[in-house]
DNA sequence: TATAATAGGGAATGATCGTTTCCAAATAAA
DNA sequence: TTTATTTGGAAACGATCATTCCCTATTATA
């Protein structure tokens, strides 16, 4: 099969090549997944804001739950990005977790809070319905816990934490505060990132 | 059959009276909208689990989001009463509060927990695209928010809890916790009731 | 009895959904 | 060129959806 790829070059694969971008078409999705969730997201919805005609998107992806799958990666991608370098602006393992913690009720406020987590939405609508999705959504809670009781075990080997916090309960109930706060946030309850984090800063107590 | 209405009796209606109970027909109902959602749920899903006629539900309902609403209704009837009597439990504000952080650990876990939480479902998937049930979601938000408040001060009143912990802030997280366990649970997440309300009672520090 | 009013129930309806099909266009290789 | 392969795009398709219609059954009242 493979005659060419001239060492290290991207090696083009045949018929004609894709005219749109894919992140930027699944930037697009994913905005109108979170906002609507799946099912009210039809595919004259998604071709409407992906740009596409029906045909296109049919040939770059299986079915709608792949367009899905897809957009749901990215999203998962681009929010890990953005929390980890929240993370990155602290100077011990107690500021990072604050930071994390701001970064949290930052994105679940306002404009962005009402356009939603993709996470929730998918745990909420489709965890009874796909398996694929809910086995998905499950595994990312767990990333996203074991590395918020990373940091709370950072904090504790550099002094910042007190030894006594159970990292691994804590981290659960974190979980549970920053998934309720994009619920309240879509709700468009106004969250005050200050306030807020310094009362969750307790649990570090 | 009766003949009467005489004075303060219910004064039946005209016409043939209607053969089913609309609570027992409302909790299953609400049973389905939990399970799946409101757009994943079908009417031929709803009369199935109402054993109604499609016609029938018709009659006492004027479309879908009709029997959403009342199956709406119903369910935070219902839960309000469980969270009030797991608050009639204890023996100040500090032991009532905990009561109810456990209540809605073991609803929000296990087969009930995968059932999932209406208000929750309402607001992740609802509340962009309908702006009635968004404004009932926020109230009942808000109604849930200031009973917690209100156990806060009560304890603060019976020296349960100290005076320096800010009420409204501190029951604007636990909502977040509330909510965010109704998430963890329908992504069937294991939860430890003792564990987490061990850690979310620090938040009374 | 006859009439009015409402509920029960299933078939019919029209809209919308996700998906497929088909043809023209673009590219690489032969 | 020609051929093979893939994309772009719109029209077509069948399934399913929420809703309406219509007929029968049941009640109270005249």
């Amino acid at each position: 099969m493979q005659k060419a790829a001239r060492l290290s070059q991207p090696a083009r694969p045949p018929g004609r090549p894709r005219e749109f971008d894919m992140d930027t078409a699944l930037d697009r999705a994913l905005r109108v997944f979170r906002e609507r969730g799946y099912h009210a997201t039809s595919i004259g919805d998604l071709t409407a804001a992906m740009r596409l005609a029906t045909g296109s998107v049919y040939k770059a992806f299986r079915d709608k739950q792949a367009v899905f799958l897809a957009a749901f990666e990215r999203y998962v991608a681009l929010r890990q990005e953005q929390t980890r370098s929240a993370a990155g602006r602290g100077k011990n393992g107690r500021d990072r977790l604050r930071n994390v913690l701001l970064s949290y009720v930052e994105h679940s406020q306002g404009i962005e809070g009402r356009r939603g987590c993709l996470v929730v939405g998918s745990a909420v609508e489709l965890s009874a319905v796909d398996p694929v999705i809910r086995a998905r959504v499950s595994a990312q809670l767990e990333t996203n816990e074991s590395f918020i009781a990373g940091l709370i075990r950072e904090g504790q080997a550099d002094g910042s934490i007190p030894e006594h916090v159970e990292a691994d309960d804590t981290a659960r109930l974190m979980i549970c505060i920053t998934q309720g706060l994009r619920v309240v946030g879509k709700a468009r309850l106004p969250l005050d990132g200050e306030r807020l984090a310094s009362v969750a800063m307790k649990l570090l107590a």
